[in-house]
RNA sequence: CGAAUCGACUGUUCUAUCGCGGAGUAAUCCGAGGAAAGUCCGGACAACGCAAAGCACCGCACCAUCUAACUGAUGGGCUUCUUAGGCCAAAAUCUUUGAAGACAGCUAGUGUCACAGAAAGCUAUACUUCUCUGACUUGUCAGAGUAAAGGUGAAAACGUGUGGUAAGAGCACACGAUCUUAUAGGGUAACCUUAAGAAUGGAUAAACCUUGCGGGUUGAAAUGCCAUGUAUAUUUUGAUCUCCUUUUGGAGGCAGAGUUGCUUGCUCUGUUGUUUGUUUAUUCAAACAGUCUUAAAGGGUAGGCAGAUUGAACUUGAUGGUAACGUCAAGUCUAGAUAAAUGAUAGGACUCGACAGAAUCCGGCUUAUAGGUCGAUUUUUUUA
RNA sequence: GGAACAGUAGCAAAGACGGUCUAUGCGCUGGACUGAAAAUCCAGAGAUACAGGUUCGAUACCUGUCUGUUCCA
């Protein structure tokens, strides 16, 4: 698989894996973006490792056409910088289910979001070890 | 030439790298809108067995045409307002410019019309007037006539003028309005022209309602199939009857369900056994189980495929029609996702980019919209 | 995606189903009481979501926007 793809193997579609995330999962945040993860042990078969899905809640953003704008550019930053992750969850032979939910009530620079989810997986990769 | 208003059309773009959805073995190709929006109308399509009748309910409402259909469009008619002109004492009628109209029926019935006013609706009423008659205290009272003038109100019992009269009044006449009737003429029709007549009998139907026409209900979270999984379980309402017959069948009744909100009609499901007691008798009764069914409280799934994108489609040309639109020929395939696909970086171009993101699909309407192009109207200044 | 309903002072919440503008409570402003404040009493201001239409007259009737709530697997 190459390193910065981001296909439907990568992205959380179960609902029942999304209503677990939430009643699982743990937070945090780092503005504008917020973060719910939740580690499943042992890794299931035929899974990639890293599963995520971003949400754009409809109260904040009324429009759609932001909402979408947003979503893509959460889900550019985080193609552009996940590779940071693949090499311990390998090791560790888990999966890590995420959840981005932005929110911010209006644009933010691209360079912000890519900024935040950097740290953010930083984050992750220490509570991982 | 500038400005304003209205209408129609259009709705940034190029290169490289990384990445996303679909098709394909692959190379490669395709990948949001004029409104994708609001869900306001109309269809297609699907399910409810058929989609039956009546009532209720809802919608529409000048005429014709277009259309799959429409609360849509096009053309025409009428009414109202408006521009200019003509006539004139003035209004209306007439010609003309532009705009608007939920534009069937208050001359079918019922209701309502606050306050003010004499009176707010049927052949009314008389506050201040006006006129006549009578009385006398000579400017008041009584009786009668009248509705022209005043006053009230959003609205006052056809409008304007003339005659008439004691004073007045469609009482009469002229012009006009409204309505009814006649069909004489024109028009497919709405309607227009013409003739005759009169109990001139406000406003309101976006008040109830009446008339005519139309509508079965529910919407892709519809619906069909496959897979996974659980509880053929628990409690509870009711039916389990009669006749015919060779039968596992038929007819009726009963219980329940469905069909549209109700009624009728119609359709479907169940109506089967065992045991015990009793009796001349599978005669009667009871209990239990099964089947169908009502309700309660729970348990499970929430994945995939179809529906789903070739269509009342689009482009070009010819042609019929005033137009909406139709017909013919040739060519094209133009998103199809399902927690849901279009982004980022770097570098350019220009007028520096508005409103805004498909979710079954079409035809309209409505609302949002920077800039640009074209057309029409109005108007300012300058020149001739 | 589809369907139903609502919007009245800053907040809550009535009546009025067409008649000239509306009750009440909390809150706000001013005054009285008090040495000062609270409580209490008196007085006052302030509203029919927005835009258009029907009507003599609309909060109500009709149409279109905006906002909010609820329901449907």
């Amino acid at each position: 698989m190459p390193l910065f793809s981001l296909s439907k193997a990568e992205k959380l579609k179960s609902r029942k894996a999304i209503d677990r995330l939430f009643q699982k999962g743990k937070s945090f945040s780092c503005y504008p973006i917020r973060v719910v993860y939740y580690i499943e042990k042992p890794k299931p078969q035929e899974s990639s490792g890293l599963k995520m899905t971003v949400s754009v809640p409809k109260k904040t953003v009324p429009k759609a056409v932001n909402r979408n704008q947003y979503k893509r550019q959460v889900r550019e930053a985080y193609r552009t910088n996940k590779a940071v992750l693949k090499e311990a969850i390998q090791s560790k032979n888990i999966e890590l289910q995420l959840m981005y939910i932005y929110l911010s009530k209006k644009e933010e620079s691209f360079q912000q979001i890519n900024k935040s989810i950097a740290k953010s997986l930083d984050l992750l990769l220490s509570k991982i070890n």
